[in-house]
DNA sequence: ATACTCAAAACTGTATGCAGTTTCGAATTC
DNA sequence: GAATTCGAAACTGCATACAGTTTTGAGTAT
């Protein structure tokens, strides 16, 4: 029986996990013997994880020093909020342009199926599960898959912020976190009726409200990651 | 004396030039042994310098069976193009509202400077580097390392493309590649007097225009990789 | 000739060991 | 007490070895 999956990419998946949870913390340097024996792998597969996660930037490297979580400061999360924007308004507009008008509906399907759950989760990070997955439905009908790609590790980064703002909106609404599907129902129907510049415009307005929430969520996040106790 | 650049980073470097230029050819097999003696370094450090180029893009991966030079297909080239519209388009909109005007003068001035030179190249590789070094200048005045990171990126993957247009160009033109620097200069006028309108809408059509010429390119590239011989 | 089989050869996956570098902390000096 | 030195400990960088998998091609059958 052959082996299907090799053990570099159960250690990156892991590492990828715990690299978006910061479970390393911010410029904190990473042991790799320490690392290797809680991973149940040796040094050689576990630096190719590694060195993958460098070139994604979700650490950092430095010669003879080795590997570093990467730093968590507003700046760095306004540039992948605006990297967004390039990637999803682009997408948005080839979306218009190009997709097939049953892969439209299909969104539009796909929102009116989750709008349930959507709006009785409590669990942040289900909703934020369920967010990324229409950003990523969405990409996928632009029908570019380097769009897509970018869009994965730009969103995989987020993820940890995201999931801090969540869980500050849901505390301060006293237990259950506002799904905002408006917004994407707005995108969506922009699409549908190949209103390049609506859907454009309000993909836009959408990932900028949340942008300015973020830079709050980085200070929280920072107060959070320095409190190791859960 | 201390060692400054590892076994890993020269490594990558003489990869990366490699990938870029197609040593490998599309959908080829790398051999690990072969190409670690060639290189002068062992398999372990070739190996993640490998690994970082998957995670980029350069390469793929399949489990067991080793990295393989990624594919060329026209679908692919378009992908890569579309995206740096994305990519440069919101460059462009950020450097409008945010950069500083002795940036911007600066980048105006970058381009008169190199305008005798740009005319008078006749080297497609030399061309490119002007070209690609206005691009990442612009990239700069966005104040968005995300930006910046992501394009040269696309730009490494592409660069390939690019050289046999200007090559095709140079051949049809009798010897003489055309230094298209109005369209940069075009760019650089509308951020200067912060229009984003007029910069983005430049931005997009000069991208624009170079993806159609590369259709034709992914062609030629094709014929050109499967005669060897130079 | 073509298709199939299977063992040898070639190649990839990963553990291990050691050399070279950085980090840490006790001893020393001011 | 604060700063400095320096040797030991810890860690990273990389070559090598070997186990497991895939590929190759000679031999065989159709």
């Amino acid at each position: 029986m052959a082996k299907r999956e090799s053990n570099v990419d159960r250690v990156y998946e892991a590492l990828r996990r715990m690299a978006a949870d910061f479970a390393f913390k911010p410029d904190q340097r990473i042991n790799e013997s320490a690392l290797s024996e809680v991973l149940g792998a040796s040094r050689t597969p576990l630096r190719e994880a590694l060195n993958r996660l460098v070139a994604e930037g979700f650490l950092t490297f430095q010669n003879n020093r080795g590997f570093f979580c990467r730093p968590l400061t507003p700046s760095y999360i306004m540039d992948l909020y605006e990297a967004r924007v390039a990637v999803e308004c682009e997408a948005t507009r080839l979306a218009c342009t190009r997709a097939a008008d049953e892969d439209i509906a299909a969104l539009a399907d796909y929102l009116n199926r989750m709008e349930p759950e959507y709006e009785s989760a409590t669990d942040p990070e289900e909703l934020l599960a369920m967010d990324e997955s229409f950003h990523a439905r969405l990409a996928q009908l632009s029908g570019n898959s380097e769009l897509q790609r970018i869009l994965n590790n730009l969103n995989g980064r987020i993820r940890y912020i995201r999931l801090i703002d969540l869980k500050r909106m849901r505390d301060r609404a006293g237990g259950k976190a506002p799904g905002d599907i408006s917004a994407h129902r707005q995108i969506a129907e922009g699409i549908a009726a190949r209103n390049t510049d609506a859907a454009v415009t309000a993909m836009r307005s959408h990932i900028e409200k949340r942008r300015e929430e973020a830079t709050e969520a980085v200070r929280i996040a920072f107060s959070q990651l320095y409190v190791p106790d859960e």
